[in-house]
Parts: structure tokens; C-alpha cells; sequence
DNA sequence: TTGTACGCGTTATCAT
DNA sequence: ATGATAACGCGTACAA
């Protein structure tokens, strides 16, 4: 029932050579309208489908792209990113007709040799990396070999290499200037670990704030911890320690403002009204929590869109391409801050 | 710098003909332990590794397995399920050193058609099916083709195939007991839309512990939306129409849950000491939201590892395996839940 | 123990 | 407009 029909059966039954068909499949003009009924009859009747594996091997392409990520539950692997971003991802390999083989990494050392492995196999055209942490040894080792590769988060601005980010500087600068319009002065920083690239750029975006809005920030006010509710919880009792304590909290990530809720309302503090938050990443539990999550929406599925056609761009080989995209993320403006009382 | 050597370089480098190389990657015991070493030194020298197109030519295998998964915000590709269940599979297949296909269906018409097409054209030898969905045309359509494939979730029973699941039906059971043991008998029902299996499955195992209870149920305590927090405020409201209303809830997923959270909020009632509240999937979520959610755990890393151990099994193509394979559930047992008053 | 020759299914080149 | 032939890189029966 499945078509284990080669091109030399359809020749066959056309009364054809293979190379006919060979043509006829690759819609050549030099082939009688006649002919090509009649084979594509033929191979409709033996359910022919071309053989991608030795089509592969004689033009030395794989028609397939690598995705490879690290295991691991923090941002690359984990919810909501991941998802959304194979949807952008799949949805253009899809249309243009490239396969999608997926590698996930046990560790971070693993990534660029599983990147290797499949290049080096023919198993892949060109590699998609999913990487949140600062890896210079990753990147740098993939761009001495031939492997054609974009990264989808930040890479080093020394090493140039073709990357799609969102605008994390510009959407923390954004969220802090919220609060800042709003008449907050003392906005504490609940920083992730500061190996991950996107935690340096929101704390750069959140100084660039202080800085345009003239304003000195104290350094007592930046926390950092790991990305997870617990520390949220643990960093914002810390700054309840403070005094005087900060009116505000911005979040690298929504997980952490939810332990910040806690923290919050543990102390009989509300939000808005004695404490603003923001929060980073739109998590489905923004909206969830009371009061929903004023926070930063990244373009998630677009990252992966735009990633996807950088390189198939660059496998195609025609067009010169700038070596970073950066796309918009957008503020969402929900019940968590209110103006400095 | 990228390993563009072929057999023949290696065989000409080593001074042996290209057949003693492939017997050296084979590790066959013919070849002497002098050349072998020869041959590996020489392969180390050029970088070389095998290009597993031609093999996959010759061998008339992929070693690459493919995963389908429909697009759509419910629970396939959504969270926590789909991240969890590729650890899984990502996992065993890579220590089978078997490759992963992605390919992400649009809709539920195009799960069948991308199934196929992955295996005609040779990049797959078989395939893990996401499905969710009741749809027995789907299976009955790969079951009529030569391609071989597992289905991650209930498959009809008719229809033998090879699937892997969770204990809906027990599972269910046991959280509602949970809740008759507690001396609820007023349970209501949140259900999902009935073309989902597992939805189905849930409310099987809801009847099946009044039944032993030698209780009978209300059809009006029995609602049925879609599997959004919404859906789960407004079916709630509903319930407290009746009279007398339910003193627990049952819902078959989280986010159903919190919307009831919301609703029972909202009247100013009390969890758990008012009404009791139980989910479904233990989501992120569930410890988060106040009262903590007593829900159930699905082993979804564990169903990955399952399905795709038997993927193998079945390439292999040596042992006879059972059919369907159902992994036990566990109920976590939280805050949301008291004795009824 | 090792080498020779062929085939896997396709495309590309060169004829006709 | 179409056919014959070679080649992609590898594995394997058969021969030596």
C-alpha cells in the first residue's frame, strides 16, 4: 500500500526512460505535454513519491534544517517559548519545503557538537540554535566549522554571526520608564542569573531608564536570583527589609513576579496600591494571577519565523543578510502598577 | 574544517580498499587489530564521519523517527505537555541513536497526510502520533498503510494499534473517591468537548466511582465546555443555579479549575472550606494558585520514553508487543479539598 | 583477512 | 523531446 514504487517502475509502466520521469517531476519544458500525462498517470497509479534520501544524496542537500536545544527546565526548553516558537519555525520549513530534525542537548557542552554531528552527517542543511546563555565556546566553535547556523537569542557582538532576538534593552527600558512615568522612584530589579544574555540586556534597559530619567538607582534595589517563583518570593522579602522599601518591582520574568505576589500579599500589601510590578514574558499565568500582570509580550512565533528564513536564506546563498534582527516586543499594560502614592 | 572525507579518502589514506573501512565502522571481527587501528587513525586524521544518506540509501532505513503533533492551543502542542513528552522521546531515541523528524500539522486533517508523507519519502521508518483528538479516520487511514506508528494517547479499541496512555478512566476514579471519601456526594463534573478521548475517559471514570459508591449522580452536576479557564468560570456559575448546588468540584483539566477558583471566588465562597476543588494534569499552575490545587499527575516524560522505546521495538521488528500500553497516574493531593460539612 | 564489483534511487551530462 | 550512462557514498555478496 505504500509507495515503494521507484522512479525506474513509473519509467516502466510509461514506456519511458527514467530520466523522462526524472524530468517530468521536475516539471522540465522540454518534456511533451503528451509524456507528461502520461507519466504523471503512472505515477499516480503506483503511488509513486520521489526517494528523498537518494535525492539527497546526489545533490548534497538534505532539504533539512537542525533545531537544536538544551534539556533543561529554564527558558530554551521550557513554557511558553518553546511551543510558540516551533510554530514559527515549522510553519516556514514547512512552506519551504525543508524537513525539521529536532536534537535536544543534556547540557550546554553538548549543543555544539550535536550541531556538528548532524552537519557532519549530511542529516542537515543548516543548524537553528536555541540559545538563552551567554556561550561564547558554543558559538565560536560552530562558526571555525562550516556549519551554517542562526541563533535564536543574542550572540556576542565580537563574533559575528547571523542571530534573531527580541529587543530586551528596549522593552525593559519601556517597563521601567512605565513605572517611572507613573512617579516611581525606588523600582528594585528582580534579576535572573547573570549568565543568561537576556538578563544582562534587561538590567541594561533598565538602567538606561534611570539614566534618561536623570535619576540615580540604588544599588540595594537589584536582586538577582534564579528564574523561578521561590526566589521571586525569597528576593522581594529581602527588599522588605529595605527602608525606605522600593514602590516598585520589575521582573525579568513573570515566574518571579508571581513569588513577588506572594511575598506582597503575605506582608497584607496590595497591588497596585502600595506596590507596582511588572513582569516579563506575558506567561499564560499573567493574566491568571490577581491582579493580572502588567508585563512585556516578546514576539515569539515571528523570532521563529524570521530565525527559520535567515537560514534558508543563507543555504539558498544569494542575498547578502544583516547579521542580527532584532523584533519589537510590546508592553502590556494589565492591573499591577498604579502611580506612586 | 567540516568532514567532507568520504569512505574512499579514508580507505586511500589507511592504504586498504573502501569495503575494509566500512568493516572497520561495522567493528567486524574479520579485519586485523593492525589495520583496524590503521583505519581509525586515518578517520580521525580527515575528520571523517559516515554520510548517513548513503547509508540510509542502501540500508533502506532513515534511523529517524518521526513526530507529528497537530498545531492548536490545546493540549498536543501545548503546555506542560508537549516539552515534558519530548524529553522523552528525545531521550530514548537518541540512545538508540535514532534521529527525530518534526512535522506539525495545521489541522487535524493533515496529521494522516504528513504521517505519510514522511515515510514515502523515505526520511522517517516510523512515527509517534501525537493525537488527542478522537479520530478514528486518522487510524484507520495509517493502519492501512505500511507505515508503522504509535499513538501517543487513546486510540479506539477497535482499531488494534499501537498506543501509549495514562489512566484516564483510573485516574479520575480515584480523584473523585478522593472526594467521596471526604464525604462529598454532590460532585459536579467540568468536562471537555467530547471529541477528545481523554475528556471521555475522565467522565467514565467519574461514573465508574459513583457506582461503587452506590450513589447516583445528578446529569445536572455534569457540564460540559471547552478547556479554558472562561469555560470553567461560566460552567461554574452554573452549577450554583441549582439547589442545593454541588459541594465539590471535579474538573478534567487545571485550567478549567481556575476559572471555577474564580467563580466560587467571585460568590464569596471559600475553598476548600465551602466547596472542594479537584483538576486534572498537575499544570504549573495548580501550586500557584490559592488554595493549591489538588489535581492529578500525568506521567507524561514516562508515556515519551514508552512510545518511543516501542517505535523501536517495532522497527526492529523481533519481539510480539502488546497493544496499548497505560501508564499510571497519581493523585496530588493539595490544599483545595476538605470534608464536606 | 582483504579486495572487487554491484546496487540502493535519484539527477545530470551527453548523446541522439 | 527523449534515452543511455555515470555518479552521489556506502554496504555486502562473492571472490581471492
Amino acid at each position: 500500500m505504500l509507495g515503494l514504487a521507484t522512479i525506474k517502475d513509473v519509467a516502466q509502466l510509461a514506456n519511458v526512460s527514467p530520466s523522462t520521469v526524472s524530468r517530468v517531476i521536475a516539471d522540465s519544458k522540454r518534456i511533451s505535454d503528451e509524456t507528461k500525462e502520461r507519466v504523471k498517470a503512472a505515477m499516480q497509479q503506483l503511488h509513486y513519491h520521489p526517494n528523498l534520501i537518494a535525492r539527497s544524496l546526489i545533490r548534497r542537500s538534505s532539504q533539512t534544517l537542525g533545531l537544536v536545544l538544551s534539556r533543561s527546565t529554564d527558558s530554551a526548553f521550557s513554557n511558553p517559548f518553546f511551543p510558540e516558537i516551533l510554530r514559527g519555525i515549522s510553519a516556514v520549513s514547512k512552506s519551504y519545503h525543508y524537513g525539521l530534525m529536532l536534537a535536544a542537548a543534556e547540557d550546554y557542552a553538548e549543543e555544539a557538537k550535536l550541531c556538528l554531528k548532524m552537519m557532519t552527517e549530511r542529516r542537515v542543511d543548516g543548524v537553528l540554535l536555541l540559545a538563552s546563555r551567554v556561550n561564547d565556546g558554543l558559538i565560536r566553535e560552530l562558526s571555525a566549522s562550516d556549519c551554517p547556523f542562526v541563533v535564536l537569542g543574542r550572540a556576542p557582538e565580537s563574533l559575528k554571526c547571523y542571530s534573531v532576538n527580541n529587543d530586551n534593552i528596549q522593552a525593559a527600558y519601556s517597563a521601567v520608564r512605565h513605572l517611572l512615568n507613573l512617579g516611581h522612584q525606588r523600582i528594585a530589579l528582580l534579576n535572573g542569573p547573570a549568565d543568561y544574555i537576556f538578563c544582562q540586556d534587561r538590567f541594561e534597559g533598565y538602567r538606561f531608564a534611570f539614566r534618561e530619567f536623570g535619576i540615580e538607582h540604588d544599588p540595594e534595589w537589584i536582586k538577582s536570583g534564579s528564574l523561578t517563583q521561590e526566589d521571586g518570593y525569597r528576593l522581594t522579602r529581602e527588599l522588605f527589609q529595605l527602608d525606605p522599601a522600593p514602590s516598585a518591582i520589575f521582573c525579568v520574568d513573570d515566574v518571579m513576579a508571581i513569588g513577588a505576589y506572594q511575598a506582597i500579599k503575605e506582608r497584607g500589601l496590595t497591588i497596585p496600591g502600595d506596590i507596582a510590578v511588572v513582569g516579563f514574558n506575558d506567561d499564560p499565568l499573567a493574566s491568571v494571577i490577581e491582579p493580572h500582570l502588567t508585563t512585556v509580550r516578546i514576539p515569539i512565533y515571528e523570532m521563529g519565523v524570521t530565525a527559520t528564513q535567515m537560514i534558508i536564506r543563507i543555504l539558498e546563498g544569494n542575498e547578502p543578510l544583516p547579521f542580527q534582527r532584532v523584533l519589537s516586543s510590546e508592553l502590556v499594560i494589565r492591573q499591577s502598577c498604579g502611580a506612586n502614592p
